[in-house]
DNA sequence: ACCTGAACACCGTTCAAGT
DNA sequence: ACCTGAACACCGTTCAAGT
């Protein structure tokens, strides 16, 4: 009969799917519950924090992807020593994509969470955990893993706000295609730059096995 | 006697720089003018567009610094054929990112700006102007600057996110050196893969003369 | 334990009316 | 031309009081 936490977030994503981020208030969505707006302070300490599980449960869904098929990906080619760095790369950055793209405003919501460091779930450390079963020092980790979330992160921010204000009239032509493309090429420059690090002998895949991840 | 334009314009970044993006609001700003909140509505049409002045003035900055010392950087060495490119880019990513550190949320507003299109200052298009000299073609520009331009607003809206949230005590550890060699080496990434395209070719520095900027 | 009612201190925006 | 007064339709959050 009586709600509880994961309610209020689901309810929480799902008023964000149908009216996204700035229609995402605790009116609404308490009267979406049935409930008056005062009684999801009851459940949720404050709206921010309310953003942070919304943001867990949209990445959430990324780990159960890669749990459900971890090595399906048809462009994997596999010839040069260093594809496989390339391949993860790729692959993770693909399926966070997705996952952002998955929800209205998925993007602007996982941003707005990600620097107040409530969430459970850390994209960065999930490709610092890929870099690092490639030799990649803590440092180049860190900020490879950084330079790559705030690409796509951007990247997905202005997809998503461009494609809304195309739907609302207020810019003329917006090309999905053509987001994918810039996002698939984009990417290639940082995997370029992340396989320098690995050919000159920065990040030694020798010493795989004392990485502290 | 009477308020113009760019007087509100220019109140709007002084509360910005005082107050921040969250409490940067009409009726604050008004406060701050000596005038009530629809009074403000004769010079701007909405907070939106006001934002995106805002963010034009920030990025301005950036435009006058670099007419003032156009070749001025010591980090330059120059031995390799493609460093003008390196360093082109290099320079214009540490002015951009300047820019937005020199006021409170800079990354914030004009992130937000950005996709709406309402700016008369575009970085993109700045560094787009920067990659043409040296025979990228269209696309590559585009996907370029847009990589390049997101990494810097994902990274700047970080620090200065977390800065703040330092500042109010709520994080622990906030660390402006890392802050800026993480930058350094991340944008280092996208140089090489920028690098890479102009070495094999894909990027032909001697049709320079009929690329469209 | 869970929710209502009602308030507090705000928002952005509009617009007749004033000067 | 520029601004006020006053309203409209909202916000997030708190908290005594109810069941």
């Amino acid at each position: 009969m009586s709600l509880n936490r994961q309610d209020v977030v689901r309810a929480a994503v799902d008023v964000l799917d149908r009216y996204g981020l700035e229609d995402l208030t605790m009116r609404r969505l308490a009267g979406l519950l049935g409930v008056k707006a005062g009684a999801l302070y009851w459940h949720v300490t404050n709206k921010q924090t309310l953003l942070a599980l919304v943001s867990d449960e949209i990445l959430q869904e990324l780990d159960d992807a890669s749990r459900l098929r971890p090595d399906a990906d048809p462009t994997a080619v596999g010839s040069q020593p260093d594809t496989g760095l390339a391949e993860g790369v790729r692959r993770w950055a693909g399926q966070f994509r997705a996952a952002l793209l998955r929800h209205r405003d998925g993007g602007e919501v996982v941003a707005s969470t990600l620097p107040v460091g409530l969430g459970r779930v850390d994209p960065a450390a999930e490709v610092s955990a890929v870099l690092a079963r490639y030799g990649f020092s803590s440092h180049q980790r860190r900020y490879g893993s950084r330079a790559l979330v705030h690409f796509i992160l951007g990247h997905v921010i202005e997809e998503q706000t461009r494609s809304q204000l195309h739907e609302l009239g207020v810019v003329a032509q917006f090309d999905g295609r053509a987001e994918e493309e810039d996002f698939t090429d984009g990417l290639e420059l940082l995997v370029t730059g992340l396989r320098g690090l690995s050919a000159d002998g920065t990040a030694d895949p020798s010493r795989v096995e004392n990485a502290e991840i």
